[in-house]
DNA sequence: CGTGGCAACGATAATGATTGTCAAAAACGC
DNA sequence: GCGTTTTTGACAATCATTATCGTTGCCACG
């Protein structure tokens, strides 16, 4: 027993899952994720499909976004704090940065006493394409 | 067959919701509501409890605030555009208003062509009572 | 190279909030 | 009051996510 427990083991299927959000454009739910594996060849099981992106979601190496409507979405992002620009008619996404917002949230924050902040920021629009 | 044809009824139910609403502070999930007009005596269910929020939701009369863990939680606020500060772990909350961020945001989705836009930000920390 | 411990897997069942259904009741206009 | 139309509400259905738990396979060490 080594004292860096890390203990997280490299599987087949962890790696399927890492390896095709590496491909993907866009959000996708985690069912969705599941049945492309399962079209590719690759057996993954839905249980595992969703620990794993718990996982990477928990590490960072994903983001999570809850639209209303229900399900998860998930995607591979640059790394970095940003947000994110999404279309409401076709998903399109681009990654935006503000550093402006970032300090205005902690500021803010912390004017009021709070610790600890982390902040959620969505933004939706109709992108070009489906404007028209 | 008036296409103006809103016709938005003044029940008892709504009513109860609404005034309940006005009382409570912080946020609340629709089944938490309805337990408490239960426990008033005032006979409204479930179902309808549901309905009118979100109703009231739609009318931009209360906010709703998805967070992560499941439930929708909802609250009356003050009118206008607005952010919520909220503690993780009592769920005290501070509405918080951003012009910077407004304008920011636009900026931005206008840079990417994006029409019709709104957004979704939300600051979590652990407030002072907390925090200790 | 073999083996044992232990985490990961995965099929299935369980959970639980939200939504759909539809007959009965209540509101509103006249 | 009366008829029409909306609303209500008990219950069933939906559906993504989580828990369960026996099995599998990774990994380290002998």
């Amino acid at each position: 027993m080594s004292e860096s427990g890390a203990a997280v083991r490299n599987t087949r299927q962890r790696s399927a899952v890492s390896a095709l959000l590496g491909e993907m454009e866009g959000f996708h739910s985690a069912q969705d994720l599941h049945a492309m594996l399962r079209q590719r060849g690759e057996r993954v099981g839905l249980t595992t499909v969703y620990r794993t992106l718990q996982g990477l979601a928990d590490a960072g190496e994903i983001d999570v976004m809850r639209p209303p409507g229900g399900e998860h979405l998930y995607r591979r992002c640059s790394e970095g704090h940003h947000h994110h620009l999404v279309c409401r008619a076709c998903g399109r996404t681009v990654e935006v940065a503000g550093p402006a917002v970032e300090s205005w949230a902690d500021r803010v924050a912390a004017q009021h006493g709070y610790a600890d902040v982390s902040h959620t920021l969505e933004i939706f629009g109709t992108c070009p394409a489906c404007a028209r």
